[in-house]
DNA sequence: AATACGATTAAGCAATTGCTTAATCGTATA
DNA sequence: TATACGATTAAGCAATTGCTTAATCGTATT
């Protein structure tokens, strides 16, 4: 016999209290998504990982990326919001960098899980 | 695209083989935002955090973020493909597992990135 | 002031995503 | 064997996403 209560829905009945501790854990994580939303994409990984290597101007991301110069400029909006990225005018150019230390990290790791993928 | 107004090249004028270069380092995250996809939505980040504490069945998940067991089962498939969780079968139920030491790591780093945000 | 050009924004669309309900599978038990 | 129940899959849908083209903004040059 049981003496915890008794759940509507599978047999591994828990405590209304571990339930309730195990979701207030889940603050802890709350929002994380949208920087993952951000990478999600692969054409902003790219730009993320090129800034890595240095300033590099829209336009010149356009032409690395073999993409349109609105499109790129949607993805750095976005990178923008996150702020995984700072920006600065030069003249007619704008020139993007990266703005944080921690999504490089976020890349290595990932790139660890997939060394051990296969 | 491909025809877009592009004039000769931006002024930030670049060496073929500079564009070349970094065209290559691209190799390096190729594939990676696969992963930060299956983290882009919350349930999934939440799921993931969840099995960091320890070992449960799909109907717990399921209580526990207050979501219907297709929803809960949709998920999980995407983190096995992933190989973020593995899964055992104990009788009608099948526990799930994190599976993967990294993306705990990769969820440290994006708490970090949050924390100075503010 | 007029023009050029890099950059951004807006509107519209095809493709993708995450949920729902309904049907099906797998295992344990009466 | 028949039933129950946890889990998964399938089909269909609303919402979101990323691209396109076209228009607009900001700065430098003439």
């Amino acid at each position: 016999m049981d003496d915890y209560p008794k759940t509507d829905w599978c047999s591994s009945a828990h405590l209304a209290a571990e339930v309730e501790a195990l979701r207030d854990k889940l603050i802890e994580v709350a929002g994380l998504s949208e920087l993952f939303k951000v990478l999600s994409d692969e054409t902003r990984t790219r730009i993320v990982y090129l800034l890595a290597q240095g300033e590099l101007c829209t336009c010149d991301l356009a032409e690395i990326l073999e993409m349109s110069l609105p499109a790129i400029s949607h993805h750095l909006r976005l990178l923008r919001m996150a702020r995984l990225v700072r920006h600065r005018r030069e003249g007619k150019n704008v020139y993007y960098a990266l703005d944080d230390a921690h999504v490089l990290h976020i890349i290595r790791e990932a790139q660890a899980h997939f060394r051990e993928e296969r």
